[in-house]
DNA sequence: TTTTTAGGTTGACGGTGTCAACCGAGCTCA
DNA sequence: TGAGCTCGGTTGACACCGTCAACCTAAAAA
């Protein structure tokens, strides 16, 4: 493994253990075996660290996503679990998932995050269009309605890790959330 | 006003010009015409005051939303306003905004902060529920309902400041996600 | 009148991102 | 061969940060 990706793996494994706070230049130094200062020969800034760590992750949902195409699975069923792969990701890994979907700071100053943003919306777009197809989707624009899948996914898990969302409260959880959108949907 | 409304003010608006990061307890203090340490008399520690923030902001939410109950308009008029105006308030406002929905390190840690929120999700749920006795929405659990129209909501925010939605992607702006979505549910 | 306390100050501590300088191994190329 | 450059690493410094401790003072409480 190269130094590079020790550090990305260092950095990832502190974001997972003690959230972005713990993601510190020379803890991800000392985590790889070298010096406070060595992460700058890879990376420009604290922020580039952190981007290359969502942009591993892009990777990996796109890829995931891309494999799950691959098999043979009724649409609906395909793009149920692509939503459910991203509801535990940020579930699981919740400040890397923060990373990855609301860091305007990240996103705006690297334009290649973007880019892998947009090849993971597309592959969901992709399952959207085959449901559609399969007549479990309304016919409506494939953009919109993958849209508004990945927007509600994404607030409903951000409500559930900001408490806006608990059971004490008698509002939906996020599974139930999803499933009576699409109900509502393909009504 | 007291000191502890400038400091609240004081940070509130170092959030508005520089982000998050801008939020510093010692330019708080100067902020303030104070010195380094003053804030530590009223905030026990820097999260306590993001979270007074976050606190006033909401409060602020749930009166204006209380108030546009009190007008006499169509149920759906009203729902759309205030979904509207957080909207505004998340692009106008991202830091603050972000304070309020995403930082589940606040939330987590002020549990009066789950409370407002709170407030001011049943002050949504009301409108929610006045629609549907318009039946502008459809017949189904009204805490499901809020919560989809929240989440969708903040998921099109989100997506939209950290530039997964886009013009040039040919993705839909906010405005026509949450159209898309009135016209899906009350189909 | 004495004492407590609320709200302010200064100064220090360790930790952080970042910059500058240095250093050695290995590559390039005259 | 040998000079020089580059790459990846080091150490040390800087300013700034959150936080803590100590002190100070004026007003309220006793």
């Amino acid at each position: 493994m190269s130094t590079y990706e020790t550090l990305v793996e260092t950095a990832a494994n502190l974001l997972d253990c003690g959230g972005e706070a713990a993601v510190t230049l020379r803890a991800v130094g000392k985590g790889a075996g070298l010096s406070h200062n060595a992460p700058y020969k890879h990376f420009e800034s604290r922020d580039a660290l952190l981007a290359a760590v969502a942009a591993a992750d892009l990777d990996n949902l796109t890829a995931s996503f891309a494999e799950l195409r691959k098999t043979d699975q009724a649409p609906k069923d395909m793009l149920m679990k692509a939503i459910g792969a991203l509801v535990t990701f940020g579930r699981e890994r919740p400040a890397r998932y923060r990373l990855v979907f609301s860091v305007p700071a990240l996103a705006r100053n690297h334009s290649d995050l973007q880019k892998k943003s947009t090849a993971c919306v597309e592959q969901v777009m992709a399952m959207v269009v085959e449901c559609q197809r399969d007549f479990q989707l309304p016919d409506a624009s494939a953009k919109g309605l993958t849209s508004l899948f990945l927007a509600t996914m994404h607030g409903l898990v951000s409500m559930e890790a900001n408490g806006v969302l608990s059971k004490e409260k008698g509002l939906p959880s996020i599974e139930e959330g999803l499933d009576l959108m699409f109900e509502l949907f393909s009504r």
